[in-house]
DNA sequence: ACCGACGGGACCGCCCGTTGTT
DNA sequence: AACAACGGGCGGTCCCGTCGGT
């Protein structure tokens, strides 16, 4: 999402700032995260940091499609590990799950956290968030349009509600194993989750092309 | 646990505060909720406020303790209005799904909202969070517990792994469809969640419980 | 100063607050010592405290009144401890010295403590204060006075200049002595002034009326 | 030790701050001066403030060393105005005693001052307290020191003593004139001391030191 | 005589953002 | 492009004093 090697002075400098200041939003929030621990995380000063950004709104989107860009990778990167489309979900899971334990960031889900917080007070960020969350919908559901159109699943399966099921479980226990510190409830939902995908139906007939499509 | 009728005067006046903060708290968040903003919905002066409570902690905790109180009350009921097990377990998904449309406080889920912002910041409302979650847990696993009692749920059922699963997707699903603002997400988990309830395994065979069901 | 012993039930629970706030003032000064600290010490709410002083300024001089009769007590005594004018001084000097090491009061001398912190602030605390200071100069000129009707001091004794160099001498050695928590300051200012009073001139001539006088 | 001329913007704003801001806290004391009376009296406002003084007991302490290198300086003026140890000490006794009159700062000694107040609250300010105490002692233990080796006074001199007497003695005497807003007070004690430094033993016999003084 | 709820205001500290200077 | 000074303003907390009720 970011190149980060080359771009201007300007542009890499921008670029640290956001680094170093999601994982301080992602933990503390966006209210609990105050520019002043932006400028001691950075080293840069207040006025180093407007130059960049026109306020802590701005900055916060920037930290916080950063911190989305981070966890996106790494799903992106689980599902082209496994070649088919059950493959691919379950790796989506299980890579959700290990954030329980070693998150990609620290504070949590970014897309939850700003969810949460910024429910009735900040539109521009809720925007983003809505935006992240769709993108891991659409993930979902094309990994199934592929897995159907693969002859591997049903076309009757409701990608849509799959989707919907996927991140509302993830999301709720990885809240959970955060407030008990214990990992246990992301386990015991992976494996109904995974129970699931592998159960789900094959095409009714005909449907033997394991891989015949794309 | 709201009386309300009797009580000393300032019991009242205590009371009156924390209904009156909680959907503060709850939409806002503690951060985000200032002792301000709780001055102008009681009416009361910040000297007023202190005399009830020592700090604003002190407040956030019993406003929390009060929303959720509300909602567990509500849970309650919802169990009571079925017979069995598995209408026990259905009623509790269905009544927390009406909240997706019709929140029984504003700002959705308190312990969620408290268990996201408190994560690595406010100890002590992260404990009532983590024993109002517990709760929930417990409710779960007591209809389990009865079922399997009564004869209608096979005991190899892990009642710690289906509290797990309905918390966690149903918080989620509550999370996702506040940030859509669209209840279809709620819908399609708690659909997934009671068909899943429905297809519990009863008891292998010969009940020899007191209650023979089905 | 105070009899405390029998009086009416009112007058005793007022007797009480002053002997429990006169400490709080002393350590903590007037503006350090809040009226909740006095509820706290005193067992007494607000109100219990307001019925029998009107401000707390009234109960500060009551207070300060009470500490300063602490201490006065202990110097009468100690004049009475010796029998002759010389001997009363030097009493009185080293009363005051033990105090560098076993305060009557916790919190210094609160005349200067008082004559400190009321400099400019507060008339009527350092009206008392003044009070206070010149009883302590009358003592030592009475002493001296004596002394000189008694033949044992000669007349020409400056009994003002007396006065001020042991009061001073004496206050300003007590305040090294707790600003260093070191009582060697008081001990060695004391020696000056022991050596100083025995070597205060008697009469001229004739004044062999060793008590002839009174 | 204050510049004051050159030295970059923000040093003069800190160094503006701290010379307005030590009769304020020597008058008033550290809880008596408020930052908003820091405010008035600089024209900054609480922000500004802020950025060059972390606290306000950081900002307190910088104003008692402030006020504390006036006094000092006087002090060293008054010791280099006089040839002979002798006349020293009584040099740095009348300069003291000009105070009673003629505060260099309003609000009498801040060394007292802060000793007083201080006592049981402050830890911070009562160490610099007592450095500038320890100075004082130091002054007056040098001039004894250089006395001696001038073969002006006699070695025997404890001059340990000799500064816990003046300083006492001057301390005091200063507390008292101002609390009768006196000098009279001041004035007797400093006869003494003048007295006394007088009547300071010389050396034995045989002075072989270079200067065999009167 | 005592309690305790309450008001109104002040406290210190920190906030975000701007501006001028380098 | 970065620093550093600075302004307003709000944050939670505590202050003293009053007043109705017991």
């Amino acid at each position: 999402v970011s190149p980060a090697t080359l771009a201007s002075k300007g542009a890499r400098t921008r670029q640290r700032i956001v680094e170093q200041a999601a994982p301080l939003f992602n933990q503390l929030g966006y209210k609990g995260a105050s520019m002043r621990d932006i400028t001691e995380a950075t080293g840069l000063e207040k006025g180093g940091l407007y130059n960049h950004f026109g306020s802590k709104e701005a900055l916060a989107v920037a930290a916080f499609d950063h911190s989305v860009s981070i966890t996106a990778h790494r799903l992106a990167a689980a599902r082209e590990s496994a070649p088919d489309a059950r493959g691919q979900l379950i790796a989506l899971a299980r890579e959700f799950s290990h954030w329980a334990k070693r998150p990609p960031l620290p504070g949590g889900c970014p897309i939850m956290n700003t969810a949460i917080e910024a429910d009735d007070t900040n539109p521009e960020l809720l925007e983003h968030a809505r935006g992240a969350m769709n993108d891991l919908h659409r993930l979902v559901g094309s990994i199934v349009k592929a897995g159907v159109a693969a002859g591997e699943l049903d076309p009757e399966i409701d990608r849509y509600a799959l989707a919907s099921l996927l991140t509302s479980a993830l999301e709720g226990a990885l809240m959970q194993s955060r407030l008990f510190d214990d990992a246990v409830h992301m386990d015991r939902v992976v494996d109904h989750l995974v129970a699931y995908i592998e159960a789900l139906p094959a095409p009714k007939r005909r449907g033997r092309t394991r891989r015949s499509a794309q």
